[in-house]
DNA sequence: AAAATTTTGAGGCACGCACTTCAAAATTCT
DNA sequence: AGAATTTTGAAGTGCGTGCCTCAAAATTTT
């Protein structure tokens, strides 16, 4: 602990040879305040390099947040983290005064999602949303947001809608790496890739299949992409797709899945002799994944970390309720590549 | 904003039946509180689930912190932008009443180290030092920490000394990746490595180089390591180094850099034909390295990002001075991957 | 029972700022 | 010039806690 004070409102107000109430007049952008005076007043917290005490201030405005997540229901490993992030943040928001409330919801079903985003009590003092690019989910967003209720979109983004910012990956860089990562890896061996998805209304998935194909087109033209395979998400269907795809094919060479449902993935690869098992690259670093990776069913992993992304989008939410500055390099959300060599933990 | 009012001190104070004073005793841990009060005190701050205001406490305890960072001076890219990095946190630590003052010292000698940690004046509320693994370090930071000030070590840790902690990546983990990448990206062909480190006095450099042993020697015993070159972290010597490399081997499939001058790498292979080069594996995405990644001159980069371990820094010592609490998952400093297709903008 | 000790309460000051009120001073308008 | 209006100062309260003092009450020791 060190004593070198800092300058207060007072100091300035000393040095401005005016009073506390018109320093803080200044500062908070109130009316009645001679022009003359006002450059007196900047001028004297510039040269004192004057910053107001976020803790002083904050105690004094005795401001409280309160946020709401809107995060989909169901049993996507990754969307589970997600959540847990949410509810393990408590004691990280609890030093900023905010807190966060959780709403789940079918979020592959568009009227479900609008219809939620519509029920998002408008005392709330902002909203994340894993969102839906989809007319009436933009829509509601957009009343949500006229209401005045400022709103993230998270993980997956509405583009056109009126929300504050997206926090999430550049999907389709992702897609390109897992390209990249996927050509490399097989080797120079020609023949075909087996590409899954969650949904093709999910913006994400489109974006990563959209990075995907736009890297192995022009830097891999040896491999040639199957019919993309909707699973919904579900670890089942995705299973069932590996299996029918190596089944299927003799000449297949890697598989590409842009959505969820690793751990069918996994079951799928794992049955296969190590010979015949393609070089398979996935997304997200979750209980469905990780083991695969480590046992070498799964070659890589591109993923994005779920407690910086919800941190994220709190501090958006925060900075924009209160006015507070944001670090832009900390809010950019990174693409992370996981191998088998650099698995945390 | 919001007035859904979190319960006081007053709030406990009350609904234990005593005084204001006697939940201060019993928050802060003084002495002379009954054992029976004592717990009707805990039950009703349970009750209420009572969690003192983090800015109010700051501000009454009128805490401030001041850090001292020690860097290496030198034109190493990475080692600048760490340096950028302290500068830059200046507005974000003014939101924790914090502070952080740079020295710059050679770090490639042992006793200038160690005299500079011996200099950094015992008013400081912490230090971070970039350290060498190396007798007369370890002492200056254990008589550093003695003095009572406590020291974490940044990106080059003193394992032995008496630090609080290490903000750094798993170096051994890093070599790892990057001869898992080096290996599949040079496909099967066999052949001979080019190693660079900075110095074999550098922890980081060593266990480097100690995980990328491991792994080549264990999955790919078609490569064959050439002797370990010492490059002093400098862009001329590194040049040399892999001009040499290039000239002497006609069987040389791939160069990895475990240390710094890239700068002077890229220049190298920027001279060989395409059909020439080697598949490149080094560290850290810099001003140096990340137009050799984007030209294809590099294959892929494992990075640490300063920005994060800097904060980091500054945490874990806050979190020390104010006995404040920390997010395990949040400093954790993790390996990133980088290859063309994943760079930043 | 008296003396010594421990426990508790009441109250207050401080932290630095937000926000208010009211009157005095300065400026502008008629 | 006087009246109307704008600008400024002085002073205060409140935010929730840390930390301090002093006296009163409760408990333990002799």
């Amino acid at each position: 602990m060190n004593d070198t004070q800092a300058p207060t409102l007072l100091d300035v107000a000393r040095a401005a040879g005016v009073s506390r109430a018109t320093v803080d007049r200044v500062i908070n952008g109130r009316p009645n305040v001679k022009a003359k005076t006002l450059q007196r007043v900047r001028e004297a917290m510039e040269r004192l390099s004057y910053r107001p005490d976020p803790l002083a201030a904050g105690l004094a405005r005795r401001a409280r947040y309160r946020f709401c997540f809107l995060l989909p229901a169901g049993t996507n490993a990754f969307m589970d983290e997600v959540a847990a992030q949410v509810a393990g943040s408590a004691a990280w928001l609890a030093g900023t005064r905010a807190s966060i409330e959780r709403r789940f919801v079918d979020v592959f079903d568009p009227f479900a999602l609008a219809g939620a985003i519509d029920a998002v009590d408008r005392g709330f003092d902002g909203a994340a949303i894993v969102a839906l690019d989809e007319p009436h989910v933009r829509a509601a967003v957009d009343r949500l947001v006229a209401d005045g209720v400022p709103v993230v979109t998270l993980i997956s983004d509405a583009p056109a809608s009126r929300r504050l910012g997206f926090v999430g990956v550049d999907n389709a860089a992702a897609g390109r790496t897992a390209a990249a990562l996927l050509g490399r890896f097989s080797g120079g061996r020609g023949g075909s890739v087996g590409v899954l998805v969650g949904s093709l209304s999910l913006r994400d998935h489109v974006d990563r299949l959209f990075g995907f194909r736009q890297l192995v087109e022009r830097d891999y033209r040896h491999l040639s992409l199957l019919p993309v395979i909707e699973t919904r998400d579900e670890d089942g269907e995705a299973e069932a797709a590996v299996a029918r795809l190596a089944a299927a094919d003799a000449g297949l060479v890697a598989i590409y899945n842009a959505g969820a449902g690793n751990r069918g993935v996994g079951r799928a690869l794992g049955r296969l002799g190590a010979d015949r098992r393609p070089v398979f690259v996935g997304h997200e670093l979750t209980s469905a994944s990780a083991g695969p990776l480590r046992e070498g069913l799964f070659d890589a992993l591109i993923a994005q970390n779920a407690g910086h992304e919800v941190r994220s989008a709190a501090r958006l939410l925060i900075a924009q309720a209160s006015g507070a500055p944001i670090i832009p390099e900390q809010e950019r959300i990174r693409i992370d590549v996981f191998i088998r060599e650099n698995m945390p933990d």
